[in-house]
DNA sequence: ATGAAAGCGCTAACAT
DNA sequence: ATGTTAGCGCTTTCAT
């Protein structure tokens, strides 16, 4: 900045305020120092400002991983919002449990970044409590988290939806397709397994736990969980999946054992993947970029305005998409056709809960 | 880090000697720093080590999204060898051109990073002049970049094996699609359009411009493409997709039209993404996570060792995966029968090319 | 509108 | 083995 500074001809004082574009830099400084400053292709140095600032210039975004779909199309759209406010982002993933107590411990973010974006994370009490300390704004995205910033879909209005449509189809065996509970990664499982809980008592069906069942990825375990639910005696006309993802390997599952679908079993998934079109796939369709750009402009707020409601809570708006894998209940066979109700799509849920951006 | 030092009764020094692992500081000293950096839960400030080491102790990343399977595979693989490396990760993403042309005019990395990652761009010869002068390794990530740091799998002999193999299956007329080349945002289209030019050549197929269609993302552009194609006088019998997102979007299209894949048409992807299984999809695997690890690795080499080679090349393997949607040419229907080749698979050349990490 | 000078939190060189 | 001190490159008073 000094070598700027000396070629414009003026002090480091002018440079620094031309660049930071304060007002109070005559026209002429201002020329001088731009023109010097591209001749020596000067940029700031985000430390140093930050060392007096305190402001780092940084969001910091924590993700389980970052092959997901979702993750993928919250980056998209949190970047695009980051860029747009000159700031940077960088991004933490945990892949295990050891990693995510180092996270935890060390709180490498801490002064590092002026945000943190927690990505679908299912926290412990003393994670929370643990980031509650962390000195800088915390948005929770892809979660409810209670008291604090949070940038997520209705999951349970969806999940009810979703479940009622299928109902509306005549099925009452619908089974559940979760994420392995155990990763500890995400929390939409539990949400949108409390929907689908939710439309199930409505209509008085009995909620079954045979019918909800985990897989981890990978074929293998899909191919198992579906395996389980096809052995029940009185096997699932439906599969409920958590997310796309899933959905897309119980398709698989399904065909390759020569099981027609949705002939004999509808399959729901849950996020509008890319490929969710192309499979012709039943699914919930969630704005997974809007939901990062949503959670970049809370982010954005709560940095810089310190009176903000740091409890702000931002829902989108999900909707069903019917397409080729749902298809009404085959008529019963040696069992007793259940009173069928009505397949009529029920307006969504979710336009009653309203959304706020 | 002052108070952390009152409170463990030594001297700034010596905190910082111990936080950074330094083995010149005795046990006691240590002892009593690590309890009290715990208490304080205090992490160093990056930005203030920065400033006088001259490291950031970042890894920057410029990619053309993050939305896609491939850039989300890469970071994937990155930040598990950056964390391991105590290194964080920054993310730069240009939407379009006006975003490159900022970037590239900018570049905010310069100083804010301690090498930047360029992964899946098509450089002009002034922006790679331009990171040349960045003053900050950079490495080239699924790109060749002469004379510098390239991390990359053999996508000429990739293409060259994949287009082979469809000869094998008695194909002459194979299209190529591809990305929209006025994106400017990959160079995988270039390298693997070349190898399927030359296993085109070494057969004596002749090279047929109008086998080679564009298509930019979203189903009407590959419909339109794949409608070029298939309104030809003497239409393809087999296409080679550049990637595998592409590959499933033109399977959706010829059997959302009734078209039989392979029995009219075989298709080949180049990913082996996650769904490629699941479509059955015939595909070039490229190992993209490992790319990213490569990747991580060449730049902390670069960055920690001042003496290693500059222009280091790492080139993975990638292996065919045949699947059901390539099948052997269906018999002429009027047409002469071209003298079929055996439709053996030749042992992959990339075998031969050998690879270095 | 501009400059001089004091630090931001840390590390490195130099004492001890 | 530990403490002292001088900056790193910038922003920010405070003068002018």
């Amino acid at each position: 900045m000094a070598d700027v500074a000396e070629r414009a001809g003026v002090s480091v004082s002018t440079v620094s305020r031309t660049l930071r574009g304060l007002s109070t830099v005559s026209d002429d400084a201002r020329t001088r120092v731009e023109a010097a400053a591209r001749e020596l292709s000067f940029v700031i140095s985000r430390q140093a400002s930050s060392l007096v600032t305190g402001k780092t210039g940084t969001v910091a975004v924590l993700a389980p991983t970052l092959g997901s779909w979702f993750v993928g199309q919250v980056l998209r759209g949190l970047s695009e919002i980051l860029r747009d406010a000159g700031l940077d982002l960088k991004v933490y993933s945990v892949g295990d449990l050891t990693e995510r107590a180092a996270f935890f411990d060390r709180l490498p973010a801490r002064r590092n970044a002026d945000a943190l974006l927690v990505v679908s994370f299912d926290l412990t009490e003393a994670e929370f409590a643990r980031l509650d300390g962390l000195g800088v704004p915390v948005v929770y995205v892809s979660q409810h988290a209670p008291g604090r910033a949070s940038v997520y879909v209705e999951d349970i209005a969806a999940a009810r939806a979703g479940t009622r449509y299928l109902r509306g189809l005549g099925h009452r065996r619908i089974a559940f397709v979760r994420a392995a509970p155990d990763s500890g990664f995400t929390c939409s499982s539990r949400t949108r397994l409390f929907g689908y809980r939710e439309a199930l008592a409505e209509a008085a069906v009995p909620y079954d736990e045979e019918l909800v069942v985990s897989t981890s990825r990978g074929r293998r375990a899909t191919a198992e969980a579906v395996g389980r639910l096809l052995c029940l005696a009185d096997p699932p006309t439906a599969v409920f999946a958590e997310t796309d993802e899933i959905a897309m390997e119980v398709l698989w599952v399904l065909r390759s054992s020569g099981i027609d679908v949705p002939d004999r079993v509808s399959v729901l998934g849950f996020d509008d993947h890319d490929h969710a079109e192309w499979l012709d796939l039943t699914t919930i369709a969630q704005p997974a970029a809007e939901v990062g750009r949503a959670a970049g402009t809370l982010a954005r707020t709560l940095i810089g305005d310190p009176s903000a409601d740091p409890a702000r809570h931002v829902v989108l708006p999900t909707h069903l998409i019917p397409r080729g894998t749902t298809g009404p209940v085959r008529e019963a066979q040696g069992r007793e056709d259940p009173a069928r109700e009505e397949p009529t799509w029920e307006k969504p849920t979710w336009e009653e809960d309203g959304s706020s951006v």
